[in-house]
DNA sequence: GATAATTACCCACAACTACCCACTATCTTA
DNA sequence: TAAGATAGTGGGTAGTTGTGGGTAATTATC
């Protein structure tokens, strides 16, 4: 099963429940917690929605942080912005995550999420985001949209 | 539980009480104290804020310390200037650590703190100079910052 | 050396989280 | 098609976590 490891593909919708648990796909569940007993990362994504990060992925980027030296302002603050919205976690025997109030409410999610593989991570959208987003995303730069497609052809 | 030893990531929202007491964050515990039974460092940071040190991570920096030759004058003012804030601490049952009037004097702390960790040692913050602090980093430094995004992707 | 001030240790309680169990719907297999 | 297994959703409970305050022990002061 090598295969699929850690390569997320894919869109799901589930729902939020009370107490800010999401479902996470199935299919997803063994690739996130690859040789780390289920353990991953959750943060803050560059759009609007949440990374859910296998851990290998994530502490190869921690060991690079680490490798930043404190003396330089930059570094530090570029730290801080890495690490200030991440947790780690788990899912429970059901195969849930709960995720932070604090990126819930970054996202704007409620009670629906649309789950979508991004290969080597997972993105949590609300479902509405989703689509404006990427729309705003073509409207700036439908070019590099075709010049992407142009390259990477099935 | 090998995985995020001394690994500390998150941000997290503590008020300090009529005695100087501060909440470490469960999830910092353990690895603050690893093998030296719940001993610590704290310190001033570089920016305007407390730095809290895991025992191994100070005892490296003492043994560098120790090298140094007492000879030269500059090297008498370094390791002066490394030692005369720092103290070591341990917490209470409750999982508190009581920091000393005079570091929370230097962070302009009083009542709220904002905890960051910072991958290997932990910050203590007045929640306004944090922001502040970042904002005024990012200002003089916007290029050296992109930089680092676009070396350490997600 | 007696008293005041500070610190360390202990207990108490509310809020929250993790863990457990239960139910339904869907998919798989015989 | 029936039966079992897997997946998605909801909720209860016990343990953990965050916060306050009291008392004893230690340190400082006169």
């Amino acid at each position: 099963m090598t295969l699929s490891a850690n390569r997320f593909i894919g869109e799901y919708a589930y729902s939020i429940d009370a107490k800010g648990r999401v479902n996470i796909p199935a299919r997803f569940r063994q690739a996130l917690s690859v040789e780390n007993e289920g353990t991953f990362f959750t943060t803050r994504g560059f759009d609007r929605c949440i990374y859910v990060i296998p851990a290998i992925i994530w502490m190869d980027m921690e060991t690079e942080l680490s490798n930043l030296s404190s003396v330089s302002g930059i570094n530090r603050t570029f730290i801080r912005n890495q690490t200030r919205h991440a947790s780690s976690s788990t899912y429970d025997k059901q195969g849930r995550i709960t995720l932070p109030l604090s990126l819930l409410e970054y996202a704007g999610i409620e009670k629906e999420a649309t789950i979508i593989g991004m290969i080597n991570k997972i993105e949590i959208w609300n479902p509405d985001y989703l689509t404006e987003n990427d729309q705003n995303n073509l409207n700036l730069d439908s070019n590099a949209y075709d010049d992407l497609a142009g390259k990477i052809i099935l």
